[in-house]
DNA sequence: GTCTATATAATGATAGAC
DNA sequence: GTCTATCATTATATAGAC
């Protein structure tokens, strides 16, 4: 959000200007190396305020968290009707109306924040009838794993790349939070999606290879229910 | 490593256990969170041992920092050829011998480790020849971006994903720190490297969508030099 | 609602004995 | 090489004035 349109920072309430300034330094720092004094410093107002209004550290992260779920939900009505949802798949994350709070929804992920585990969930089960839409074109027969595992698997790679944004900015030679690099950065995912990685051959050798480690490693060769643990 | 083959934790001297306990502390709760007192705690020693030996916890992160850094060149030099690198790409970390780094070293890249920034930029460059070796029986006409911008994103997808572990094992139903749990990944992982996850058809208007947002918000359509800034 | 001042706890750093 | 004891700093939590 920022501020809303046509108001300026200056127009916020303390509290508000507090939890955004929260929010931001919870995204950039992550919850532990955030300060009080950090965030009080960023939102032009004294540490005391903080507690007076949020009461201590981690209800300012609820707090933060509980808004954040309430502002999705918000888009999400306003947005979409449920017909279209599935559409998305785990690009909802990319959504232009989610990007305020993308780098915050991933570091909090990463610090353990059950609100934002909801919502990683939720992108889950949409990105189960993505993938199984994609398999209706399959022409290799069925798939190893069950839709809701690769969604799983899917959607932790696509969160958790925002975590790594340095490391991926670096080596894409441009900074991926500005448009030239998120412009990049979007054709680069849209381009991994939309083709194979490996060859046939090359897959069934590597699925091969991993049969081999695991049935040693088990003692017991993987059965059909142990790869579709949802099915 | 845990500890050397025939030997057990007891054997090892109290500056390797010290080592060992932090690189495990750090793995699981990041450089910010983990105390010097839980590191000593973890290998049984006094806090002020760890001052004798490596001076600071900073100087302690470093010093886990080239232990691990010079076990992957050792493992990397005994079981590899040179012309084999390429043919691992992205898959570099899932190697077992890499098992016992992997958590540390994708938490240290998110701390913002330099040593393990080098091993993100090699894991890129071992992933470029693998990704053009895709390219080549592409059937759809060039990539949108270079081949390694491509490989930038998809290691921090493969990477980043091992941040977000909790969430992943939560949604696939199995701890993928077991066996079986990371039997199911590693499968999921091979199935969506080996498999387009959208349509051709989908893929084309998903690019219209991108080049649409990104054409208005920086009001110059983007050029072919921008989409490969490394060609 | 907002601030200043202070109490309390945790942590990294240090000194010195064995 | 290893430990105990202590210092200095930082951060959160709290109390009370305006």
């Amino acid at each position: 959000m920022a501020a809303p349109h046509g108001f300026t920072a200056d127009d916020l309430t303390a509290r508000a200007r507090i939890r955004q300034a929260a929010m931001q330094q919870f995204a950039e720092h992550g919850y532990a190396r955030t300060t009080i004094r950090g965030i009080a410093a960023a939102a032009g107002v004294s540490p005391g305020l903080l507690r007076h209004h949020y009461g201590s550290k981690e209800e300012l992260r609820d707090a933060v968290d509980a808004h954040i779920l309430a502002e999705i939900r918000q888009a999400n009505d306003a947005v979409l009707d449920g017909s279209r949802r599935g559409d998305l798949g785990p690009a909802a994350l990319a959504r232009p109306d989610m990007k305020p709070y993308q780098a915050y929804i991933v570091r909090a992920l990463a610090d353990g924040s059950p609100t934002m585990a909801r919502i990683f969930d939720e992108v889950v089960e949409l990105t189960v009838p993505w993938l199984e839409q994609a398999d209706e074109v399959r022409t290799d027969g069925e798939p190893a794993v069950d839709a809701r595992a690769r969604a799983a698997v899917l959607v932790g790679m696509v969160f958790g790349v925002g975590l790594l944004g340095d490391h991926v900015s670096r080596a894409l030679g441009k900074n991926i939070n500005t448009p030239d690099g998120e412009y990049v950065f979007s054709l680069a995912v849209l381009d991994l999606y939309s083709h194979s990685l490996v060859s046939p051959e090359l897959a069934a050798s590597a699925r091969h290879g991993i049969d081999a480690v695991f049935t040693s490693r088990r003692a017991t060769p993987a059965t059909p229910a142990e790869r579709n643990p949802q099915a």
